[in-house]
RNA sequence: GCGCCGGUGGUCUAGUGGUAGGACAUGAGCUUCCCAAGCUCAUAGCCCGGGUUCAAUUCCCGGCCGGCGCACCA
């Protein structure tokens, strides 16, 4: 642990390329990382590991929307809101303070936070509101806006403002009728989407934990609360490191080993669909580097929750002493949908049909627009409405001869029998289904960063010390290093050739041919190269090579025939270094 | 954003009111028949701006960036 952890893998990732703080050469810009060429390879990996489960192997679907969106997205999500705060800086002890809470803390005002800045500082001043923490009255103090979107305009001016999405999630809410036309409308489905979410952090910190531009891979999992079920059985079994907010809060709490399945029993997890998705996502954490011993699933407390969740589960590493999130799996409810519906008057729900189709008594109305138009003119299709709109509501009011509706501020009554109103016997083949969502939501950088300071090594070897990264062969940058024991005699040529040969495969290949032949594994062993072929003088006469693995340094002599199929059987797992 | 501390080749560092030395890394060459060996040579640096001074990498102020603490973290 400790901060040396983190500073190690710092330079080790800037000397040898993970990843580095971005225009350098203009002093820097805080909380954008550029990653280099082993870095971004490892991101791509990871991105790629993420995919091939949750969207291949779960065959949920896969979007990419943009990362600019119109005020109205956001105005209908909540992040307009909530992550517009207004700061008030105390004069006297420094302190920040949401001034919106001080509002309502003093005051009878609920809500502060939709009231303009002026208005917050006025009240304020009227209420005599003094610093929370050392008591200097604060009237007169600025009320500065702090929104941590990033603003831009779409098209020229400024009628048409943009925000850069602080979550790639809305794309796939916002487009939420869409997708479930490419879903044939069956819930439950998922929908998948790895992209760049922005943050204007107010201050980034700790390499790539917190920063203002980040790749996050979510899956919005949409289903019917009522009636899916997650295929539970599947994971069941799967143990999982579990830090309950009950636990949280207890004085002697820690961590509580439970199966999937017995965590949902004693109602720990309450959500199935949370409880799989934390199940489905135990072992990949594992595959792509992390140590699991270094690794828990922590619920928010109750006031911990974003404005949008229900219940929220994070996967936490440990980095350098610090519980770090690399992912949020969050119920969110229909929270987005229900918004998003109610801001732009379309349906956000999913039409479900029952088994069997039910009968039902529904009133309806069929008015007589050759009686209405003529005697109400131009409000007759009004009338007609709020006829109807009258008969589903209260049925009642067409007991009598007439019926009065209200048009505008207007009544008008009606004799019943022009309404043309009936009780119909109807047969109803389903019903509209708002489907509530699970969040997995994975920060690629976060865990880019883990599975680097996961796999950090150090061993000695002839009295040296090594320096290495463990990283799954599946994952790191580069599978194969192909050596020339000798650079002449013709090993570097037929070195070339095998690399050549092996590139061919599809395997990433790196060829070095510098320097002692000790150095070169070195160098391989520090990006986490996985496996190094050398060319030596027996490779002339024998067609065979030597391979070595990482972690052990150990050797074996494999004929040159098969060293592509016998690479990428290592890298896969479908074979061990030891039974070569 | 506030406070404290810091910023010297790619990396890690020494040092200084008269523009800097090392180690590692990198490149070229020699050597070398499997784990950072050795030799020669080469490339490369005082975060930015202002001030004080004959002279600033060094002192002062501001900025940028980083670490830590506070605040923030949908």
């Amino acid at each position: 642990m400790s901060e040396a952890e983190g500073d190690r893998i710092a330079e080790l990732a800037k000397r040898r390329g993970f990843f580095f703080q971005t225009a350098g050469v203009y002093g820097g810009v805080g909380g954008f990382y550029t990653y280099g060429p082993h870095g971004a390879s490892l991101k791509d990996n990871l991105e790629a590991a993420w995919r091939e489960l949750f969207v291949t192997r779960e065959g949920h679907m896969e979007i990419d929307a943009p990362t600019v969106m119109p005020e109205s997205v956001f105005a209908a999500s909540g992040h307009l809101e909530t992550f517009d705060d207004m700061i008030l800086e105390c004069p006297d002890c420094g302190a920040s303070h949401r001034a919106d809470h001080l509002v309502e803390d003093n005051t009878d005002i609920e809500e502060a936070e939709s009231l303009p800045p002026a208005e917050i500082a006025t009240t304020i001043a009227e209420h005599d509101i003094a610093c929370p923490t050392c008591g200097v009255a604060l009237a007169g103090e600025p009320v500065e806006e702090f929104n941590l979107m990033f603003e831009t305009n779409i098209g020229p001016g400024t009628a048409s403002p943009g925000y850069l999405r602080p979550e790639t999630a809305q794309g796939i809410f916002v487009d939420f009728p869409q997708l479930s036309q490419y879903a044939r409308n069956q819930l439950p489905f998922g929908v998948a989407q790895i992209g760049r979410a922005y943050r204007n952090e107010i201050s980034p910190r700790k390499g790539l934990v917190r920063v203002r531009e980040f790749s996050q891979a979510e899956l919005e999992q949409f289903f019917d609360p009522e009636t899916d079920e997650p295929p539970l059985t599947r994971v069941a079994d799967v143990s999982l490191p579990l830090y309950s907010a009950t636990q949280q809060a207890a004085e002697d709490g820690g961590l509580q080993e439970l199966t999937v399945g017995e965590a949902v029993d004693r109602g720990v997890i309450e959500s199935d669909w949370l409880a799989f998705y934390l199940g489905l996502s135990l072992d990949w954490y594992a595959s792509v580097g992390v140590d699991m011993d270094r690794f828990r699933y922590r619920q928010h407390r109750p006031g911990e929750l974003s404005h949008y969740a229900a219940d929220c589960w994070d996967a936490e590493t440990e980095i350098g002493g610090d519980w770090v999130e690399v992912t949020g799996f969050a119920y969110r409810g229909s929270y987005d949908l229900d918004k998003h519906a109610d801001y732009s008057g379309e349906s956000f729900s999913v039409f479900e049909q029952y088994d069997e189709p039910v009968t039902v008594e529904r009133p309806t109305v069929d008015p007589d627009m050759s009686e209405l138009g003529p005697r109400f003119g131009g409000v007759a299709t009004d009338i007609a409405d709020a006829l109807e709109t009258r008969a589903e509501r209260d049925p009642d009011a067409f007991d009598g001869e007439t019926v009065t509706v209200e048009v505008a501020g207007d009544r008008y009554t009606v004799p019943v029998e022009q309404t043309g109103f009936a009780v119909e016997t109807v047969t109803e083949s389903g019903e509209h289904v708002t489907p509530h969502v699970v969040e997995p939501s994975f920060g690629i950088g976060r865990l880019v960063y883990t599975a680097l300071v996961h796999a950090h090594r150090e061993d000695e070897v002839d009295g040296e010390t090594r320096q290495y990264l463990a990283l799954p062969p599946s994952v790191a940058p580069t599978t194969v290093g192909v050596f020339p024991l000798m650079d002449r005699d013709g090993l570097d040529e037929y070195a070339q050739r095998v690399a050549g040969e092996l590139r061919a495969t599809g395997l990433s290949v790196t060829y070095d041919d510098a320097g002692a032949i000790g150095r070169r594994y070195r160098r391989q062993d520090e990006v986490g190269t996985p496996f190094c072929v050398t060319v030596d003088y027996d490779s002339l006469e024998a067609d065979t090579v030597t391979i070595r693995e990482r972690d052990t340094t150990a050797q074996r002599r494999v004929p040159v025939d098969d060293l592509g199929e016998t690479v990428l059987a290592l890298r896969d797992g479908d074979c061990r270094f030891d039974e070569l």
